[in-house]
DNA sequence: CCTATATATCGACGACCATCGATCCATGTG
DNA sequence: CACATGGATCGATGGTCGTCGATATATAGG
C-alpha cells in the first residue's frame, strides 16, 4: 500500500504511543511501518553497527560486515531511510548512512505507558 | 527457523539494546522477532486495546473491535504471547489477554542509547 | 570521453505471512 | 450424556518479503 518512496511525513516522525487512547487504524499502519523495518535481523545488526560506530559508516565498510550482497544491503538501507531510522549523505561516491538518534528516542516513548495521559 | 510454541525463554525477556557492544547474530535474531509481532496492524491496535483497557480482556469482546474472524484474532494472540508481550489467562469457558507491562518496559529500554557503556 | 568504482534499481524466485472457513477441543449447562 | 459455546488449530490461498545476479546510474580520474 504506503511506498517506502515516498517522500512526505516519514512514519517514525509519528507514532503515538501504544497506550494513546484514540489510536486510528491510519496510527495503526504507521507504527506497524516502523516496526517492519526492525523486524528482520540484518536491519537490526545495521542500526546496531551504525549505533555503536558513533559516526556514519560507508556502505562498502558495511556490506563485507553483514555477509550480504550489495543489492540486499541495499535494500535494507533503503527500508530504514524510509522508515525514519536512518539518514543518508553523499560523500563523493560513497554513500554514508548514520542513525537518527530523534527517532530512536521517539520509538522509546512509544514503549512508555506509566505517564500516558491521553 | 524458532516456532512460536516453543515454551523456554521467550523474546521479549530478551533484547539487547540497539546500542549494546557485543551484539551477536542470535541477539539480532531475537530483537527482530519481537519487533515482528509489533509489524502488523491488527496487533498494534490489541496491544493498543489491551494497554488502555487496563485489565483483562475476553477475546470475545476483542474480536468484534477488530473486524477480522475469530481465527485470525487468535493467529494475531498467538504471535504476541509467543513474542512475551502478551499474556493469557483462561476463566471458564474465555481466554482473556493482557499486557505484559514489563515486556513494554524493557522494550523501551532498547532504544536508550544515552547510557549504554557496554 | 573512456574507464573504474560505488550504489541503486530491476526481475525473478523461494519462503514466509495474514486471512478465512472448516474443524477440533475444551468447558460449562440442561 | 448430549449439546451449545468459546477458542485454538488446520489447510488453502493470495500477497508480501528477503535474497541474489544483472543492469543502470553516478562520480571521479586519466
Amino acid at each position: 500500500m504506503r511506498e517506502l518512496t515516498v517522500l512526505g511525513p516519514v512514519p517514525a516522525e509519528c507514532c503515538v504511543p501504544l497506550g494513546a487512547r484514540g489510536m486510528s487504524e491510519a496510527d495503526a499502519e504507521l507504527t506497524a511501518t516502523v516496526f517492519k523495518s526492525l523486524a528482520d535481523p540484518s536491519r537490526v545488526r545495521i542500526v546496531n553497527l551504525l549505533v555503536t560506530a558513533g559516526e556514519p559508516v560507508c556502505v562498502c565498510d558495511l556490506t563485507p560486515q553483514l555477509g550480504l550482497s550489495q543489492a540486499t544491503v541495499s535494500f535494507h538501507l533503503k527500508k530504514l531511510v524510509g522508515a525514519g531510522l536512518l539518514e543518508r549523505e553523499q560523500r563523493g561516491v560513497w554513500a554514508y548512512y548514520s542513525v537518527n538518534r530523534e527517532a530512536l528516542e521517539r520509538l522509546a516513548a512509544v514503549f512508555r505507558t506509566k505517564e500516558v495521559r491521553g
